[in-house]
RNA sequence: GCCUAGAUAGCUCAGUUGGUAGAGCAGAGGACUGAAAAUCCUCGUGUCACUGGUUCGAUUCCGGUUCUAGGCA
């Protein structure tokens, strides 16, 4: 059996997730997996709030400026590419560390979740789409309980995206995605793994999302928005619906004023770290680290990851 | 100083032909297995500005006070 470690942390945007993992990867000898949904894209610097080669302080990362703007992204190209590269950490004889926000790319790699390659189809997915738009999302539902009751029961009919998707997978695999759930939920992860979520008092967290955003727009957010347009990717591109994006994009339409596309931006980012908390309270396997509990000491907390990974790589030796 | 319109949930406002009130946003909680920075679900008691009066009963009607916005001097 497999059993090599892993170490994710991860946290709310703006929980202090970089410097951290960096700091860590120092001290264990460790290589940087990036799950991060934007910072995958080149261009996209300062509103992804991507790790700068400053930042990265020598410390190899993967999964950073790898794709153009208009290429796909998804779970399973995340998947298998941060599989690859966690093989070829091993391969080094170093340590692979995931930092980023993305529960839900996490979850992919932590329990090996089994994605088939040929599972999407872009035609049918659109031509759900028009169906629900003609139709109407009960319309879309019922279709889905006709094949799938219990996804249906499970999905609110409002979740379109959700309910095209279980008709996809149907249409393409013959299967329930029910039961494909079900059985990918009762994984075991073949890591030996800890999984620490940063962590602190929301209101401080939501204090530090506002100013982020203000250093973001005073470092350039509109305009590297703006040249991502230059350049000829499409505001209507995966890449550009990242929060910062396609509200500066709207803005530079003229669509919204510039304090609207800064009130936008905040808010939005706010729920998106509450998201991403609540994601992370689902994790059985997650452990949080708190600010608070040690005095809101960065140097304390690094102590803190550093002796908890290295426990868990000697354990894990150990059963070797 | 005078005239007019306001003052209701953290914010913007609706409403009660007099029987103590409700939306959106904010905020909180949740879901999530190929768009995930996406998508979706649930949660609404607050001296109805203050103060007299009329009334069985006033946030609602009348008077006064304070504050805010616009207009006139």
């Amino acid at each position: 059996m497999d059993n090599k470690p892993l170490i994710i942390l991860t946290g709310p945007t703006a929980s202090g997730k970089t410097e951290l993992s960096v700091r860590l990867a120092k001290a264990i000898n460790g290589e940087i997996i990036s799950a991060d949904s934007i910072q995958v894209y080149k261009y996209m610097d300062i509103g992804s709030a991507k790790v700068t080669k400053e930042e990265m302080n020598g410390i190899t990362h993967y999964l950073i400026d790898e794709l153009e703007p208009d290429e796909e992204f998804n779970i399973y190209i995340f998947k298998e590419r941060a599989v690859k590269y966690i093989n070829k950490i091993y391969e080094k004889g170093k340590i692979p560390i995931i930092a980023g926000g993305t529960g839900f790319y996490i979850q992919s790699v932590l329990y090996d979740i089994d994605f088939n390659k040929e599972d999407n189809d872009k035609c049918y997915r659109e031509e759900l789409e028009k169906i629900g738009k003609d139709m109407g999302r009960e319309y879309l539902h019922n279709m889905l309980k006709s094949v799938d009751k219990k996804s249906a029961e499970d999905i609110h009919p409002n979740n379109i995206k959700r309910v095209i998707r279980a008709l996809e997978y149907y249409k393409i695999t013959g299967n329930k995605i029910s039961e494909h759930n079900e059985s990918q939920r009762k994984r075991k992860s073949p890591y030996n793994f800890r999984y620490f979520v940063l962590n602190m008092d929301r209101e401080l967290l939501y204090d530090r999302i506002n100013k982020r955003i203000d250093i973001m727009l005073e470092k350039g957010l509109a305009g590297e928005v703006e040249k991502l347009l230059k350049m000829g990717y499409d505001r209507n591109l995966v890449s550009m619906q990242g929060i910062g994006y396609k509200e500066i994009a709207s803005y530079l339409k003229g669509e919204i004023s510039y304090e609207e596309a800064v009130y936008i931006i905040k808010r939005d980012t706010r729920h998106f770290a509450k998201r991403q908390l609540t994601w992370f309270r689902r994790e059985e396997n997650a452990e949080f680290v708190n600010y608070r509990d040690f005095n809101m000491d960065k140097d304390k907390i690094t102590e803190y990851l550093i002796r908890e990974s290295l426990n868990t790589i000697e354990k894990g030796k150990g059963i070797l």
